[in-house]
DNA sequence: CGCAGGGCGGAAAGTGCTTTCCCAACCATT
DNA sequence: AATGGTTGGGAAAGCACTTTCCGCCCTGCG
């Protein structure tokens, strides 16, 4: 059943010329061979079927295709998006994309890094913003200083107080636009979905949005936080606990889309309208949550260019000197979900 | 910048140990070392900072942890929950999960097979049918053998009437079912979008529908068929020419969710509701998707499951005889999104 | 006509690891 | 005490490539 491939020297050896030359001819060199020799060689391999093996190519040339692509759950739109641009700009290089789902497990994390480490994967993009627990970014930042020392390139996406690249979308001026958007809309109560409590971007946006309510000359009523998870699941239990314990909220912002998906669900079930109830607003602007009804507010990403961005930070062919952040734009965009308070 | 790592030799001489005792240590063996000389190596490690170079343990042992996984567009929610399932089951295994978008371009899939046929990956899954195109499936599946003669292993998600062990989800008997839930619901005369007329599950889904509209007694009057993109702007497109073209219609099949969410927008744009002017249904119960206002009728596919099983097929630790045909079960799903015709 | 230099082919030395094979040492039998 | 079997260490032969270095031949120039 697994019949062994034709190596080069296979194929050096049926079309009479050396293995260096067959080489040369196959898998590219700076040095020409003539065209009677290159010509056998051609020949000889495709009768042969002979395909390079990369490990032995890497290990020869000591330098892997190989990049990189962590993401705490390629299921979730937001990363599979960021995956999307990832891919096309490392196929446009020839580069071989590895996929490491963290599934936001600390540990899980570390090994694949690792993992890609012994590949001497040539360069890595981590996606998605870490916790705020210090124990563990300092690991990371061990294995990312020791990736990087071994030449590697590390792009992150999202802030992450790591001394990388770094695409960071304006979670916090993109939330405080849409803070004061929604405050013109007449809104005073507000309640922030703000996911868990450890999360970056989380925590920026809802710093934002804060930041956004506290700098109108008018005094709000402080805004009512709950946490919870950074899913569809958890925007669904935080808005029950949010409409349990306060009643007067007459805007929510969820600090993702999907979870505003959830706080939507949740507010029907209890009855309540959006927005003639209760305003919604998201993040992120998820390209297949668009056409839910009514359409949501949001602050827009452009994902898969960040994913392109990153990408071109850390796949670019000339190392960047420094560390390099790059700031997208994030665009309010309201749509249905959102109105004026009732009354 | 590029610091040249720790070898194995290195190692080895630091510990005053030989070789072969080192990588016995480090990198598993069936052969036991001694205590003594075991600590030795392991601290000598530790002190180096030792990480294997995953390449040169390819060349040598001649086997290598990769393994493949091809889909059409990642940001596409079918594929993501896909991948979901197929990358849990690899981190299972310890094994290296290469991604590979295809975008639907036959030579793109072609040449990322042969990719991994480079790296000698150990499998690869092969998530999305392709189309009926003969040429293109003839190649693939010389590629696909090539791939196996090297002791590689296949598996593909959706039937393609290819050679190798399948996950296919119920497409024909899923539809047949839905046709005949949404003819009982009173419906007679239905629109399909019946996606590309070269997709293979395109092609499954719309045959069975009409099968289960055509096996009941009473006489229905012929569908209208609207071909166009598998995307959810196809769906879009393909309502307006359906509904410019006949307005009969109190029902509409889309041959996926995504088409069938472009379907409701189109819909709503024409001043139309669903379901009160026209009934929708979809199908894959995308997740992402099971928000949408009126909750949208569908067949549903466990998605992560079938990723799941597609790996086991392929990674599984002992070979499976001949080419094995796993079915997965397809659930009719009525929500909001259908409702007997008006009038 | 002599010689420098460019072009091109090949031998061979890596690249970092695994694994086979050999051997020494040690234990338990007869 | 001789024998046989087991255990664990090491030397060295791969694994499939790339690339340096050497040398040949041919060309062109003085």
């Amino acid at each position: 059943m697994a019949r062994r491939q034709p190596t080069l020297v296979e194929v050096a050896q049926h079309a009479r010329v050396s293995l260096a030359t067959a080489s040369r001819v196959l898998n590219g060199s700076n040095r020409r061979v003539g065209e009677e020799l290159r010509h056998r060689v051609v020949v000889a391999a495709t009768e042969l079927g002979y395909l390079v093996n990369a490990s032995a190519q890497a290990l020869a040339r000591s330098a892997s295709p190989v990049v990189g692509l962590l993401v705490h759950d390629i299921a979730d739109p937001y990363f599979s998006s960021i995956a999307a641009g990832v891919s096309r700009v490392a196929e446009d290089r020839g580069l071989v994309v590895v996929l490491g789902v963290t599934g936001r497990e600390a540990d899980r994390e570390l090994s694949l890094l690792s993992t890609l480490r012994a590949h001497r994967a040539r360069a890595v993009v981590l996606a998605g913003s870490r916790t705020t627990e210090s124990l563990h970014t300092e690991r990371l930042s061990t294995e990312m200083v020791a990736f990087m020392e071994q030449g590697g390139r590390v792009a992150c996406i999202s802030q992450d107080r790591l001394p990388v690249h770094t695409v960071v979308p304006a979670n916090q001026d993109g939330a405080r636009a849409l803070a004061s958007r929604l405050a013109e809309l007449g809104h005073r109560r507000f309640g922030i979905l703000a996911g868990p409590a450890d999360l970056v971007s989380a925590v920026d946006r809802t710093a934002g949005f804060l930041e956004g309510l506290a700098s109108r000359d008018d005094a709000l009523p402080e805004p009512v936080l709950v946490h919870g998870a950074f899913t569809r699941d958890g925007g669904y239990q935080s808005t029950r606990e949010m409409l349990a314990r306060d009643s007067d909220i007459t805007c929510l912002f969820a600090v993702n889309d999907v979870m505003a998906t959830g706080a939507m669900a949740a507010i029907r079930d209890q009855g309540l309208r959006v927005p003639a109830d209760l305003s919604v607003a998201g993040f992120d602007d998820i390209p297949t949550l668009r056409d839910l009804v009514p359409s949501l507010s949001t602050v827009r990403l452009p994902l898969e260019q960040m994913g392109e961005q990153a990408a071109r930070l850390a796949f670019g062919d000339q190392p960047i000197r420094g560390t390099r952040t790059v700031r997208t734009r994030a665009e309010v965009v309201l749509r249905q979900s959102t109105a004026p308070p009732p009354r």
